[in-house]
DNA sequence: TAAAGAAGTGAACCATGATTCACATCTATT
DNA sequence: AATAGATGTGAATCATGGTTCACTTCTTTA
């Protein structure tokens, strides 16, 4: 008979889901989770509500992939600074993955917020336990590395890292669920830094 | 002509009114505030879904006073906890403060789930906020005296409140997220209370 | 006990927004 | 060109649950 998928059929789908899903991401930078829904994204992309069926089995599914979506490349980096290529103290490198979290999330603005904080329906925020646990795990590995070098004191790896994520989060969420940005960086992040130095290295700053 | 409110009728106003607020809060206690819904409540506590609306202006009331009862007591205990009638030091204070935190949260269950982490609607979250901040408010103070009796290194007592306040929540939150209850109550309320320590009083543990 | 007004009722209404589906249109094979 | 199947359409449907309101019942005062 005729037509079956193939190739550029297969191309042109994924290249369909891609687009919608950069879409999809852009609406929830701008206004959130909440301000993501199905219309809307088949507005912006231009097609219909229907279609984006086609592409996503439901909401839920969507919203986990932009989750998803957003949140790979922020573990990413924050994985990549926790090790690194050469060789660098547990001390350091704690200190840069805390300040390029901090950073980032600061400068990512109603994005970070949404991936951080806002409130979301269950099914997201399953994304999001795992969004954390995925910190945590970079976290808790570099904790364990430090302890056993002797650079940090005995202590709950694991605690300590779920720690460190409950900080950076709840510091940074403050200021963000009130008004828009934050003006003084340095004024925020170089405490946030000296305390999670402080708790996990023992560290006497300043 | 006649009937006027008074006296009586008020006390009634007041008791029906304190009744069912203590009806919605066991139901956010048993399924949270995503099981808390206006028929449900009528349903419970054996009235019709529209007197509730005698009593409440809306569903987002009703929840933020449900949120705020909920929520008094705790942050009492913690501020009776931080600022205790007899001297003691500070260092001490923190503990037992982050101590009972703890231990209430571990024991309070799918209540403490809900008033610390469960996702909810925009205006509870808005609660949320300032149940967080009244937290915050009272380590910020027990930290500001630290600090002056050089108990606790210089530090800004701001970003270490509010870090406390986020570990206390990531912390108690990840297990509370998946199961149930939490069995070794020791065995982790112990590396909480180092870990608080050593990030605000550089207190060096075992 | 009559009247005024408070309190209670609950089915109907409304708002939001996800999801479906009968149909149209497009695309690759024969 | 004919056709099977994929893809696109968007108005209609569904689901949930908050909110309203015309009405009844109760309570207090005169």
């Amino acid at each position: 008979m005729s037509y079956r998928p193939t190739a550029k059929t297969r191309a042109r789908q994924k290249a369909q889901h891609e687009s919608l899903l950069k879409t999809a991401v852009s609406i929830v930078a701008r206004d959130g989770f909440c301000g993501l829904t199905i219309s809307r994204l088949a507005r912006e992309a231009g097609i219909a509500t229907g279609t984006v069926y086609k592409y996503f089995d439901s909401k839920a599914h969507l919203c986990a992939e932009v989750f998803r979506r957003a949140t790979e490349r922020e573990v990413e980096i924050v994985r990549a600074t926790s090790f690194p290529e050469d060789a660098v103290s547990c001390r350091q490198r704690l200190t840069d993955a805390v300040t390029i979290f901090a950073e980032r999330a600061i400068l990512g603005g109603r994005l970070a917020y949404a991936l951080i904080a806002e409130p979301v329906d269950p099914a997201v925020e399953q994304e999001r336990l795992i969004y954390r646990k995925a910190y945590a795990d970079i976290f808790e590995q570099l904790i364990k590395e430090g302890i056993k070098t002797k650079e940090f004191p005995s202590q709950s790896p694991q605690v300590s890292a779920a720690a460190l994520v409950g900080i950076l989060a709840e510091v940074l969420v403050a200021p963000l669920g009130r008004n828009e940005g934050i003006k003084d960086h340095k004024q925020l992040i170089s405490p946030i830094r000296q305390f999670c130095l402080r708790a996990i290295a023992l560290y006497e700053t300043a």
